[in-house]
DNA sequence: GTAACCCCTGACATCAATGTCAGGGTCAAG
DNA sequence: CTTGACCCTGACATTGATGTCAGGGGTTAC
């Protein structure tokens, strides 16, 4: 099966599948014209990559879990390593939606001033409380990145 | 007041107070040597940027309205464009709470059958829903970026 | 004069998956 | 033989605030 199939069958573009392949979470075999030959085992890694990527695990993350459910999609969840990385990236995410509620807070907080303004209602602004000079910003979150581009 | 002065009033780095200058953010006067001569006001200015940014705007976000909280404190969120801007960042960051919700109940689910392992329990895993092919991951989300790398 | 700071500009690096282009093969159908 | 639809590799671009270095100059106290 050459790699255009595989990328219909999964939803994973080629781009995408070379990658994979280049960090090593998945192998081809070669034609003898140079082609990347794939079989039916392949798509099912190829779909399982794509969910693990979802979730937000990077292809680093994956390499070093992938091989616990290589070949056994009912063993995914008895490898210590899946579990284990399962529960960092858990904890990652809990951290960035704390953050995430934190900024919520004080967005609200402008606002809800905001809505109750008309001239000088608010003496010293609402403009939050002055952040250690230190303690800034939150770490870059993981997860997909290269579609989709521009929420904000 | 030079540079490094206004970095150690308000927290921001030399490199950062120079990049919000390039992009528009704050202007300085030059002296007769080149360097850049700031007042008070401009501290204050880099210190609500700094506050803006750790909301999770961008400069280029900051700089649409900016000019409406330059003068007066006190007219914070009495300007439209910021009220407006806070509305956007407020929707921004429920959309991505949202999403980081969905990753981490996926995550729960597959830790849950995790720990009920052993071996054959689970007949066809709990690898979540295959997702359609088109709409994978979840956009870029902005706010801070270049420190504390690295988080999970 | 020289060490020790400070300032300047410009450029490259970071993160990580993906898009996209260039330049070039392979192959089957017409 | 030509066209079209694939495939290949390698490289650059994207995001965006910040770190960091190179190369050069100013200022001050010794």
């Amino acid at each position: 099966m050459k790699i255009g199939d595989v990328a219909k069958r999964t939803g994973a573009s080629v781009r995408s599948i070379r990658h994979y392949e280049k960090v090593g979470l998945i192998r081809a075999t070669r034609e003898e014209n140079g082609y990347r030959d794939f079989d039916e085992a392949d798509v099912l890694l190829v779909r399982r990559i794509g969910r693990m990527i979802r979730l937000g695990f990077t292809t680093e993350e994956i390499a070093t879990f992938l091989n616990c459910i290589v070949d056994d999609p009912a063993t995914v969840t008895a490898c210590p390593k899946v579990a284990a990385a399962h529960r960092l990236k858990l904890a990652a995410i809990e951290r960035q939606m704390a953050d995430l509620e934190t900024r919520r807070q004080k967005l609200l907080i402008t606002l809800k001033a905001a809505s109750g303004q008309d001239d000088t209602s608010v003496p010293e602004a609402p403009v939050h409380a002055e952040a250690s000079p230190i303690a800034r910003a939150h770490p870059r979150h993981p997860g997909a990145r290269g579609l989709f581009r521009r929420s904000s």
